[in-house]
DNA sequence: GTCTATATAACGATAGAC
DNA sequence: GTCTATCGTTATATAGAC
């Protein structure tokens, strides 16, 4: 079952990811983890000194590629717009692929801050002044109404990331079978950009 | 520090449901709760026989505030606009006021779905088929946009929840202190209404 | 009902052979 | 590097005195 093309270390790191996001650090098994890896838990603190270590090498990749990803498409060249639908698009896929990523940095973010302040201190993540420029100089030129962008993009992320992140809660609430859940994420694409955009005028 | 005219019970109730919203089920500690409800482990055992017992009373508590919360007001007499100007102004205020349980619902439920299910088979919680039928009605009016009324549901509950879910993410990455923040909260009530209400049209 | 003391189990981590 | 065996600690939970 496992393929000893991969190194141990990528091994034990992709089976370490999937067990934390899965269930969060402190519900998480040094064993549980071990076992995914194909190893013995002996050789996994042979490579990971302590658990706090292996999570902490989970949770910076993580963050590697759940932020950036935002950042690149609001500082992009283009108009606001395009701007909200490539993010919506573009977001709602990698939230399809990676569909508890998101929870899982919410939660460890939320019992720990100093992971992510840490982690922002070796690696500053940059705030998107492009696009909140772009959207002041919409609303000087009477375009766009005055409201805060970081509103806005608060309820972009929101509305795409949501669904996915309660996702157990809004299929047993409203009764939806996963295809019903798909079909309903799909809509949501264009659900969301219409809110969106329609937001920014009158 | 402890006041005796509160019952053992709910002592211990008041301060496992502040422990476990904070930490989690799997974070939680049997101590920590005994300690903060001013007894020892022996006694609490004695009022809820297991760690799971005990969990279980909080979380149906928890379900029993956050969810009829939200269908009271969806259900209620009043045309669709001004009930979402009353959802998001009344369940802003109550996230202020609870700001951790949502969080907490969304891990718990996500890590062990059947809690939610369980619960529901005891106690059904209604769909809010008035809002839905409301809807529905307005679209055939021509006076709202065709779109799915649970879409419309899921966002204004996404743009409401998020920024307490996410909070130590946003303020971080925003860089937001504890002020900033709160005014962002008494901001953002006006922010959601005005992009729901313009979302249904057009 | 409430306590102290303790049983029991699980978990993270290490020692030491190969 | 990889393994088996085991240590030390901490968690939940119980026994039994008062």
């Amino acid at each position: 079952m496992i393929k000893k093309q991969y190194s141990t270390e990528q091994r034990i790191v992709d089976a370490a990811r999937s067990v934390f996001v899965e269930r969060g650090f402190a519900a998480a098994r040094m064993k549980e983890i071990a076992g995914k890896a194909g190893l013995n838990q002996a050789l996994l603190h042979y490579y990971f000194k302590n658990k706090d270590l292996l999570f902490e090498r989970v949770f910076q990749d993580a963050v590697r590629t759940f932020f950036p990803l935002i950042i690149s498409i609001l500082e992009s060249d283009k108009g606001i717009e395009e701007k909200m639908t490539d993010l919506v698009h573009t977001y709602v896929d990698f939230l399809k692929a990676n569909p508890h990523v998101p929870g899982f940095l919410i939660h460890e973010v939320t019992q720990n801050p100093n992971r992510l302040t840490k982690f922002l201190r070796t690696e500053a993540l940059p705030v998107p002044v492009k696009l909140i420029r772009q959207y002041q100089d919409g609303v000087a030129a009477g375009k766009y109404i005055p409201i805060d962008p970081i509103q806005l993009i608060v309820s972009v992320i929101a509305m795409c990331v949501f669904p996915f992140v309660a996702r157990p809660m809004i299929q047993t609430v409203f009764g939806l079978d996963n295809g019903a859940f798909e079909s309903f994420i799909e809509n949501r694409k264009d659900q969301i950009t219409h809110f969106i955009i329609n937001g920014m005028y009158r």
